[in-house]
DNA sequence: TTCATTAGTTCATATATTACGAACTAATGA
DNA sequence: TCATTAGTTCGTAATATATGAACTAATGAA
C-alpha cells in the first residue's frame, strides 16, 4: 500500500466539469452512489464487491483516484485500508442540489432498469 | 457540409453517464448554456464566438456531434448552416431537474468568476 | 522476529480518445 | 462558372485509459 500523501482539493477549486466528468463514469457513479447510500466509507475491494463487472483493483485503484481529484470523495489510511467518503455537504454547498439531483437520476435509471432494488433515501427527496 | 444523415438517438436511449460526459468539457458546456439562455438554435460558426479561446471548426464540429450523440442536441440542416437545439423538455423528462441543475451551478459558477454578467433564465428557477 | 496475507499503489504498455490542420463537400449567391 | 461560407472528414500527433505484474506498507499469526 503506497504512503504518499493524499491530496484533497479545497472546495474552491473543485470544478463543475470536474465532478461531471468524474461521474461520467459508470463504476464511478456507482460507487458514489453507494457511499451515498450506505452514508459510511468504502474502500476499494469493497467498491470492487458493489460493481457488478469484474474489473482489476489498479483499475479500481485509479476511479477512486479521480473522484478524490475532482473533490468528491475524502479518502483516508486506516490500516492496510482506504476509506473513502463522500464530500457531499461540501459540495451541495458550493453546488446546490447538484449532487442529489444527479445521484437521484442515477437511481432512479437503476430501478426502472431492474438490476437492483434499493431503499430510499432521505436526502434524495 | 457534409450530407450524412444525421442520427439523434431517441429519448430511451440516452443515458445519465453519457450526458455528464458530454457536459464535462468547459466548452460544450458552455455551448449548451448558451441554447439555454437564448433558447434559439445555434450552429457551429456562432458557438465559435461563443466561446472565449480560439478553437479550430474541426474541433467544434466534433463538439456538436458529441453533443448530439448523447442526445442533447438536436440538429438539423438549414441549408449551409447546421441549426442546433437542446432537447429541453425531452430530457427534462427522461430525468427531471438534471440539465437545469447542472447549467444553473454553471450560470452561477460562471458569474462567482466575474467573467461574463447574465440575464437570469426563467427555467432555472 | 520472520513470514504470509491483505489492500492498494506504481509501472510499463497496449489500446482508445482527442485535438487540429489540411483537404474535401455541399449550398448559396455574385 | 466561380468564389464564399459552413461544416465534415482524414491523417496524425498528443493524451488518456485499462490492465497485468511488480512493489510497498500494515497486520497478524507462528
Amino acid at each position: 500500500m503506497g504512503s504518499r500523501p493524499l491530496h484533497h482539493p479545497p472546495l474552491d477549486q473543485i470544478t463543475l466539469t470536474g465532478i461531471l466528468y468524474a461521474l461520467s463514469d459508470p463504476v464511478r457513479l456507482t460507487i458514489v452512489a453507494t457511499l451515498l447510500q450506505q452514508k459510511t466509507c468504502l474502500n476499494c475491494s469493497a467498491a470492487l464487491k458493489q460493481v457488478k463487472v469484474k474489473l482489476p483493483k489498479s483499475t479500481c485503484s485509479q476511479h477512486f483516484q479521480i473522484l478524490r481529484e475532482a473533490g468528491l470523495i475524502l479518502c483516508e489510511r486506516k490500516g492496510v485500508e482506504l476509506a473513502s467518503k463522500l464530500r457531499l455537504a461540501e459540495i451541495e454547498s458550493r453546488f446546490p442540489k447538484l449532487l442529489s439531483t444527479i445521484l437521484k437520476s442515477h437511481l432512479q435509471n437503476e430501478n426502472n432498469k431492474g438490476t437492483v432494488k434499493r431503499k430510499k433515501i432521505s436526502i434524495l427527496r
